[in-house]
DNA sequence: GCATAAACAGAACGAAAATTCTGTTTTGCT
DNA sequence: AGCAAAACAGAATTTTCGTTCTGTTTATGC
């Protein structure tokens, strides 16, 4: 190696999830990417392979960082109904209130990609099933806490949950009131706390 | 006038409707209209204007559809739970189980095109707001019906009906069972049911 | 039946964007 | 210091797609 490279691979990555989470794959261009990283498109190809391949990474750390951020807490010991409740009022404050982002990566996937391509449509699946796993496991000790009623129905419920996560998402990207995204968490948990 | 028109423009608006409620507005070519219809691009752009304009048309045939064929019965005199309910096991199969369509043209407007567009994304926020208001007169007639349990937040209850639609049609385009649609269908509407 | 204006089919044009190429710059090693 | 390989910036290429243009066909009114 001679030339050392001028820019670090995770960051410039973590700009392009915030990028392509925000517009989706195909509104944003490589030209956005490398505007919005300041990394040449030499750098680019040559460090993360083609747009589609860059794009895969991308929800990869999408995924991961969602997991570590929000969701592991819940698959840890003790977990409690306000565990629940936190991820759903974050979830409300980044779809309503974050500028310039409030989107969705694995509803853009979804809805761009996924009918065409079965090996991302597997691994969003995966994704969501994680979700909902780890939602089924933090409402168990969440019941077993006495924070959720012991007769709810828990993968039933979980998937539930799951859900809610895209539904607000989507009115959220809409435009409508962080109190009205509020109140569907509650409506949403209220009936199974205990 | 001199030659006449071979084509009916309604049932041509139809077929775009399908196809950008299958693939969104970017996915969906020009081309793949002109094919899906079989009328000529001088026939489209005649008719129809720019593609722009072809898909606002088709968004408006798309919510008036919805409206007609799902929500009406809500906000006639009468309305019950089982309207309700059947609405979201419409919303199931249509998002599960109908091949070569299962998309639902709001989010794709929402994801692809509501950020950077201030009107349209107005009139998707008006066509959730009547969606919300349809199940909230329908909730309130279900709960003078005895259907509905009488505590209900009805305000509250319809924003989460329609967040649930969403919820409902991004887990049914990644691929997930109706079985697992249907529980969610029932996990949201048992608490309130009397 | 014929002239004509509108509809048609598809070629052509222009813009946008993904990807590759080219010439230049940089830095680790000798 | 100087060489070489890698990184860089941006021009060039190719493809895709929206839109327009052109020559052809068709049906209506005289």
């Amino acid at each position: 190696m001679v030339r050392t490279r001028t820019f670090d691979p995770a960051q410039a990555l973590g700009t392009a999830v915030e990028l392509f989470a925000s517009k989706g794959y195909s509104e944003t261009s490589m030209e956005d990417v490398v505007k919005a990283t300041g990394v040449s498109r030499y750098g680019l190809y040559g460090t993360f392979g083609t747009k589609r391949e860059l794009f895969e990474q991308a929800l990869e750390v999408y995924a991961e960082g969602m997991g570590k951020r929000s969701f592991q807490r819940l698959t840890e010991p003790g977990a409690r109904l306000e565990h629940i409740r936190k991820i759903f009022e974050e979830r409300a404050w980044d779809m309503c209130c974050v500028e310039e982002s409030k989107g969705c990566l694995f509803i853009h996937t979804v809805m761009e990609l996924a009918p065409q391509d079965d090996e991302l449509r597997e691994v969003l699946k995966k994704f969501m099933t994680r979700m909902t796993k780890a939602f089924a496991i933090g409402l168990k000790s969440a019941v077993e806490a006495g924070d959720v009623r012991a007769d709810v129905n828990v993968r039933a419920t979980a998937e539930t949950l799951t859900s809610t996560m895209f539904g607000l998402a989507v009115l959220g990207r809409t435009g409508f009131s962080k109190a009205m995204l509020d109140r569907i968490v509650d409506t949403t948990l209220d009936p199974i706390s205990a």
